[in-house]
DNA sequence: ATATGATAATAACACGAGTTAGTAACACGA
DNA sequence: TCGTGTTACTAACTCGTGTTATTATCATAT
């Protein structure tokens, strides 16, 4: 077994074929009639050699490589901040499989960077592209587009008609505000997740208000505040907020992360949770039924969200039509403690 | 710019030279002399033709495709608990694309499938590969390695000779059961961060008991429980030694999200931390300053683990001699308030 | 005038597959 | 016997680059 690698030719010679019938074999060509007997001799063949086709040779004859590439444009700390990363890696990766393709990997801390991920599509490394956390500053994502290649976002971004995958952030929020109010709140509060330029930001800043609105509650922008991803922007926004002369009795809070300060400020203060503080968050990350006290929030598909993406850039890629190009997946309210609906334990 | 792409021939017929030259003056190829003049002409000519060459056809030239592969072996649930996953990705991106170099990635939930991995290597699709907790009923691992595949581990394997990167589990455990004990601590339980027949469980396992030895204490198994990744192992181990007749004073806990849940079940019994059970976690995730209390845990360099692992991989693919093919990354204590070691507010 | 090098290139082959167009062999009906 | 299909293949071209061995040109020394 110390013996060069086999190639096609080999396997041809072996099984007393021509090159050309190998190919037609392993690959399933269709439109071409072999009797069975052959078949077998050249798979026998393939066997006994370990014959392995040649990635990048296949990639260069078929013009197709087999790969599709993942960007992260999230900066490194709100990268790091985004603990749904590898559940949403499972579930490209997972689709990918599927279809016999392959994930690349890129991170990019600059999208305005000259050669953030481009060149990936234009040495033909990849056939199709997932951009997660899309930027609307990024130059890069329109010519891809205008190209016509293939790319889906991960993540929406407004006013662009390109493909995306999204949950329904608006849907989400507004459901866990509603909560709030059905429980008899009237003055609520909000820390978002991200600033709100971001559009998973804004969305679930106007769930907030179109729940209020629906409820006849006036909005307060004094009772709002812009979190920016990570834990500490929501004890800070929340010690601010707890310093108002007219606090409010419940905080919707648009992220798991930033709530998790949230709840540290409040306990600080000495508050209980949820008497004098009921608190919702957003995502559902996996500490939030051990949180102190558990923690009510918005459950997000993760996994369904890296495969959803995956799916739809394939069918992108084999130039199919798929059934929609614009994927908005449901969330659903997780009741737990921190919102004072419930008195059990645990969840 | 709707016409077809530009190939290296078109260059050289632009710049009015050889393609040959074309491929020694963009690849830099020092063993051939060119004056400024004509290398000039031919950056030109591929900017103005918006020249990118074909990865397929120089991977097929070249025998290297400049990718390498980072396998995730962790069953779905132990990923989707590994809050450092983007962290590591950043790090070993931010490696490779220093040598030009692609990352591919692939989850594996299965190692013993007939071919989980080893296909990438065998199509030639990567030149070297990263593995992320290794498991040692990995067949196709062997494999690579007896072919003289590049291979890095992320993790340790016991009893192979496989490089590695890790971070140095054993001192880790030691020194934050050596605070706990210089606290004044007799009786200090462990949880595990996961079965002991998982290398990184094993080796903070013995830290713990190291550091007992140190100090003459003796080792009371009944004090000790196996945690499993996620934070439910933790809050229900947790729960067991509460019950127990002569329960410890203090316990480290060998993984933050394990640690969560045991907080969770401590805080239940109504038993205040540190006074009545202090607590150490190992990891450090980006939770652990919020959370109530503050946790004391054992630092994890993530980025950097990331980065090493990368580093020796493609010094191992360049045919180099790495300094180290068995890279330990030092961890530290980051002493907060789970502890009982000081009675600030904040971090 | 002729040999000697250095300089500045290039022709030609290799890499390993996919794929189109074509053909040999044979069966069958008129 | 001749044509007409059908079956079961294959020859030959293509993809776009890296790289070795070779050559043309010109300056300089002998």
């Amino acid at each position: 077994m110390t013996g060069k690698r086999a190639n096609s030719h080999d396997v041809a010679k072996l099984a007393g074929v021509s090159r050309t019938t190998v190919s037609f074999i392993l690959n399933g060509v269709a439109s071409v009639q072999i009797p069975e007997e052959t078949r077998r001799r050249v798979w026998e063949a393939a066997r006994q050699l370990n014959y392995y086709p040649d990635a990048a040779a296949r990639s260069l004859a078929s013009g197709k490589s087999r790969v599709i590439g993942l960007i992260l444009c999230q900066q490194a700390d709100h990268l790091a901040a985004d603990l749904f990363l590898p559940e949403v890696l499972r579930g490209i990766t997972d689709n990918a499989r599927e279809w016999d393709f392959r994930v690349l990997l890129e991170t990019v801390a600059n999208v305005s960077a000259p050669d953030a991920y481009l060149s990936l599509a234009r040495e033909r490394q990849i056939d199709g592209i997932v951009i997660s956390g899309p930027r609307s500053d990024d130059q890069q994502l329109g010519q891809l587009v205008a190209e016509g290649f293939p790319v889906v976002l991960q993540g929406r971004l407004r006013g662009a008609d390109i493909p995306f995958v999204d949950v329904d952030n608006v849907a989400g929020a507004k459901q866990a505000v509603a909560h709030l109010i059905g429980l008899g709140h009237q003055r609520i509060g909000l820390i978002t997740n991200a600033p709100l330029h971001y559009t998973a930001s804004e969305d679930r800043y106007r769930g907030y208000r179109q729940a209020l609105s629906d409820a006849g509650l006036a909005y307060d922008e004094a009772l709002m505040r812009q979190g920016d991803f990570v834990e500490e922007s929501g004890y800070l926004a929340m010690r601010e907020l707890l310093g108002l002369p007219n606090r409010p009795s419940a905080i919707f809070v648009a992220s798991d992360v930033v709530a998790f300060g949230a709840l540290a400020a409040i306990r600080e203060q000495g508050l209980r949770i949820p008497q004098d503080m009921a608190v919702v968050g957003f995502d559902d990350i996996r500490l939030a039924p051990y949180m102190h006290p558990p923690l009510t929030t918005v459950h997000l598909p993760a996994y369904e969200l890296g495969w959803q993406a995956g799916d739809l850039l394939l069918h992108l890629i084999r130039g199919e039509t798929p059934m929609r190009t614009e994927v908005l997946l449901p969330t659903e309210l997780v009741v737990r403690q921190s919102c004072g609906a419930r008195t059990r334990q645990r969840d």
